[in-house]
Parts: C-alpha cells; structure tokens; sequence
DNA sequence: AAAACGTGGTC
DNA sequence: TGACCAAGTTT
C-alpha cells in the first residue's frame, strides 16, 4: 500500500499553507526557528513570534549574543520556555562550531540541544531539501490512517515510524522533501485528530482506513495532560512576573501568584535550577543573564 | 519508558 | 465545562 505522490504533491501545490518559513527565501536559520517554536504550539500563535525573532536574530551569531532573559522574554508565552534556552544554546554552537552555517547533517543536528528525531530531519528535507523521513504527530497520525487502515497513531516508535515513512517518500530528494511537507500538511488540515474532513482528501481512495471501514482507535488510552494546579501551571505563573519586568523582583512579588508556598517554593528551585531564572547577590529574582 | 515540561483554543 | 489537542525533547 503506497499514497500516490502525485496525487498528494498536487494536492500541496494547490492547498498549502503560505507560511514563511516554507518560502524559498527564508534561510535555514529560520527554518531551524521555525521547528523549535512549532514543537507542541500552533501555527497561529508562532508565527508573529517567529517574524520577530528573524527580524531581531537574523542568524545564529546574532542570537548568540543575546542574553538568556532576553530570549526567553522574547519567546513570550509560547510555553516551554526550556526550548528557548535550548535554541539560544544551539545558536551558539553553530555561531562557534559551525561557521553560523545551520548544519546540513541528521547526526550533527541532533547533536545540538533542543534538537530530536523529528526537527533534525524537519531541518533537512525543508531547509535543505533533503530526502529523509520526517515524522511528527501529523504524519503518524496520516500513516497509521491512510496506510495501516487504523483509526489513529498507536505509541510512537520512531525506528518502525521512521521505516514507514521511508517507505513512501519518492526517490527524487527534493520531491520527497516536498512530499514530508505535503505528508504534515494532510495530517494539519484533512486528517486531523477529530473530525479529519475526507471528502477533501486528495487520497481518499488509497486510504487503508477507507478501505477497512473506519475503524475505531483501539490502541491504549492516551494519557491526558492535567495542568491546573500543576508544577507547570506554576512555573508558568513565576515566569511571567519576570517577564513582564527588566528589574530584579523581590521574592514577595513572586509568593502573590500561587498560595501553597511549599508548591510555590518547589517551583522556583526548579526554574533556578533550569537556568530560566537566576538570583542577584542582592537575592532577588529575574530572569537569565541580566544583571 | 513513563513523566515532566506551558499555553490557549476548540468542541 | 472540561477533556482533548497542538510541527517534541529530555531525563
């Protein structure tokens, strides 16, 4: 079973989201941006961010000399600001080890922080136009569909998931770079988690889950992410004090915004520990790199 | 290998 | 309304 390329690159020729980080002149900086900032967070809300940062770090050099707070003020409420960091980090070893050239090699890209299985081959089929297979929650979702006949992704396993997606990309390198774009886009827009709109697949007729009768998920139960009154829903809310100020807080300022102190204070080590906020002699709070 | 890690929109 | 979902990575 193999989803006609033709079918499905005409498709994204015809359908595809104009973002600007699928433009042939946007670099592989901000290719690589773009990827880090998309990592669990939506287009709609990464795109304006994503102009910004080009805007002001235009390459990795420029970005490696920023500070810490200054990145992770500037990556606002995207969440996970750990990926901030990450990214800030990653700038510098490509400013200091790569020439500030974004390298083109799988292995030499996961190698920088914040970067996995899926954004260092998203870097090089889309910045460089690679063939490699890329595999995120979109084309899982679309493989398990439209090839195994299953109502949605089971665990990831990114050997098997990796082989799959092998399987399907045209031979031509820059094809199968624009086929795994394709491939993300179907998952995005038509073969989405709930109600994927078939009528307006452009595979309709090759989909295994078509031919098999819809069947329902029957894999393990996701687990659901709880967040009210997690470590994260607090971590979030610290963050955001510093954020919103360039001056140093005093710890008072960062006790009004969770009520149980031992939660509160647990959450605080764990930011300083992150390196997502740092203590002034003076023992104030802000964020990195500062003062 | 499961769990931690932000935030906001949708149905 | 609350569960589910969104271009994952790290430990």
């Amino acid at each position: 079973m193999s989803l006609d390329a033709e079918l499905l690159l005409d498709w994204f020729a015809d359908t595809a989201r104009d973002l600007p980080w699928r433009r042939p002149e946007c670099t592989a900086w901000g290719v690589l941006v773009s990827e880090i900032m998309l990592q669990q967070t939506p287009v709609a809300r990464v795109e304006p961010i994503w102009h910004e940062w080009l805007a002001r770090w235009p390459t990795p050099s420029a970005m490696a000399k920023a500070s810490q707070g200054d990145v992770v003020r500037a990556w606002g409420k995207l969440g996970y600001p750990r990926r901030a960091l990450r990214l800030h980090a990653a700038a510098q070893a490509i400013a200091e080890q790569h020439d500030d050239v974004v390298p083109q090699d799988v292995n030499t890209l996961l190698a920088l922080p914040g970067i996995g299985a899926y954004t260092a081959r998203a870097v090089a089929a889309f910045a460089y136009g690679q063939k490699c297979p890329v595999v995120d929650t979109n084309v899982r979702r679309v493989v398990a569909r439209a090839v195994h006949g299953a109502g949605d992704a089971g665990p990831p396993s990114t050997t098997k998931d990796l082989k799959d997606v092998e399987a399907l990309l045209p031979e031509n390198d820059k094809a199968a770079a624009v086929y795994s774009a394709a491939l993300m886009e179907l998952g995005a827009l038509v073969c989405t988690a709930r109600a994927p709109k078939c009528a307006d697949c452009p595979v309709f007729d090759a989909c295994a889950w078509q031919l098999n009768g819809r069947p329902a998920y029957d894999g393990p139960a996701k687990a659901v992410q709880k967040f009210a009154g997690t470590d994260r829903q607090v971590r979030g809310l610290l963050l955001d004090v510093l954020r919103g100020t360039v001056e140093p807080v005093a710890k008072a300022r960062l006790d009004v915004v969770w009520s149980d102190a031992g939660q509160r204070d647990r959450c605080l080590h764990s930011l300083l520990t992150d390196g997502l906020v740092e203590q002034t002699r003076e023992g104030l709070f802000a964020l990195p790199g500062e003062h």
